[in-house]
DNA sequence: TCTGGGGTCCTGTAACCT
DNA sequence: TCTGAGGTTACAGGACCC
């Protein structure tokens, strides 16, 4: 999708059509996650300050975002492309690799399903997107960003070449900016210099498997097949506080939230964790993560959460200022496959089955209609809150 | 100017096992 | 009993992507 969390806004509000609009977050330390062409005009990108971007484009209509808007919409367009080919690989909410190569008695060739598809989907959406067309998924990749917005480009095998040597090195999937600042001093700019330069050389400046890799981009060579449904393989919750915080109980209470969460989505996945990863940022953006593999996989908040603050009462911090602080399950593994340790003496109905009847209540009530007394504020009493918050759903 | 939140993958080091 | 080689795993950090 072009510009897809922006795209969805104005879809839904007609009259900033052809204006620059901005999705993103809208404190003090927010930053873009979306913006349309107009605002980009402006020199506005994602991953830019909020803040930033409003200097820079001072008539733009920031937004918030809708992420449960975006899921809804994301789920239609990956149907569609599912009514297609059931070779589908999502991306992310607004990509995905298509094969293709099966469907062609059905829809005819590649040209004419990427044509199909951009027209279903303004027609069905609303929003435009762009689609490339290649031999394989990096270079599809490639030619769908080069054709943005609202464009087809499409790559033959014998065409790789051509359009991939003239490319800047920055231009590549996994070739960022330090990456790049590697490169050039090198002297390389392009793909072509990148191809006709040693593998070793390329491996001595960005290691072993990234020289590797870089070396066989370079000559359009990428056997990586297009896989459907992927388990994920961590999942966690991260947030950055307004302004930095020094106080111990805040930083603990943000855990057990932070740890809630992440917990929730184990559930609600049917997968369990063996490894807690706690995540601190400091006032100066320096970020360290400290992580413990616990003796049995868990989906359960509160055991995250005990994890997560040992390993933070063991940094032994005094009153350092804190910008963020995130909590990460990783070694997932299916829950259906995994007995639980039965432990000597444990209660039968304990923690886990507080969390599950939470779960239900969460699910008939709004979000967080159950949840420990400690994240209670005067905010989500019920009927204390402003409207739209979490105290006022029913 | 001031840097979000969701992820994946790679690398170096240390510990541990055989 | 000691030593070394080699593999695996845990942990921490960092680059990168959308």
């Amino acid at each position: 999708m072009d510009a897809f969390f922006a795209s969805v806004e104005v879809r839904r509000r007609p009259e900033l059509a052809g204006k620059p609009v901005i999705v993103g977050g809208t404190g003090n330390r927010g930053v873009v996650t979306s913006a349309t062409y107009e605002a980009r005009a402006y020199g506005v990108h994602s991953a830019m300050p909020t803040s930033r971007a409003l200097r820079l484009c001072p008539t733009a209509t920031v937004l918030p975002g809708d992420l449960a808007l975006y899921g809804e919409v994301s789920r239609s367009v990956m149907a569609l492309f599912r009514s297609i080919t059931p070779l589908v690989e999502p991306l992310s909410l607004d990509e995905a690799f298509l094969d293709v190569s099966g469907a062609g008695r059905r829809l005819g060739d590649p040209v004419a399903i990427a044509e199909y598809i951009r027209a279903r989907v303004f027609d069905e959406q609303g929003i435009t997107c762009s689609v490339g067309v290649a031999p394989s998924k990096f270079v599809a990749k490639l030619a769908s960003t080069r054709s943005k917005p609202d464009g087809l480009l499409v790559v033959r095998p014998a065409e790789v070449m051509e359009f991939l040597h003239p490319l800047p090195v920055g231009a590549l999937w996994g070739v960022g900016a330090k990456t790049e600042e590697v490169l050039l001093r090198l002297g390389l700019r392009t793909v072509g210099d990148l191809a006709h330069v040693p593998v070793r050389t390329l491996q001595r400046a960005v290691g072993p498997a990234a020289g590797a890799h870089l070396h066989e981009l370079a000559w359009g060579r990428d056997p990586r097949r297009v896989v459907p449904d992927e388990p994920d393989r961590s999942t966690g919750a991260e947030e950055t506080f307004g302004t930095d915080v020094d106080d111990p109980a805040v930083v603990h209470r943000e855990l057990l939230h932070l740890a809630e969460r992440t917990a929730g989505r184990l559930r609600s996945t049917g997968v369990l964790a063996r490894t807690v990863t706690l995540k601190v940022r400091f006032a100066d953006f320096t970020t360290i993560t400290r992580s413990r593999t616990l003796k049995v996989p868990t989906d359960v908040g509160q055991e995250l959460y005990d994890t997560a603050r040992a390993l933070y009462d063991a940094l032994g911090l005094e009153r350092a200022r804190i910008r963020l602080v995130g909590v990460r399950a990783e070694g997932l593994v299916d829950a259906d496959g995994t007995a639980r340790q039965l432990e000597l003496g444990a209660r039968e109905h304990g923690r886990r089955d507080a969390e599950l009847a939470a779960d239900r209540a969460s699910r008939r009530f709004g979000a967080g209609a159950v949840r420990p007394a400690t994240l209670l504020t005067r905010r989500s009493v019920p009927g204390a809150g402003p409207a739209g918050g979490p105290g006022t759903r029913r």
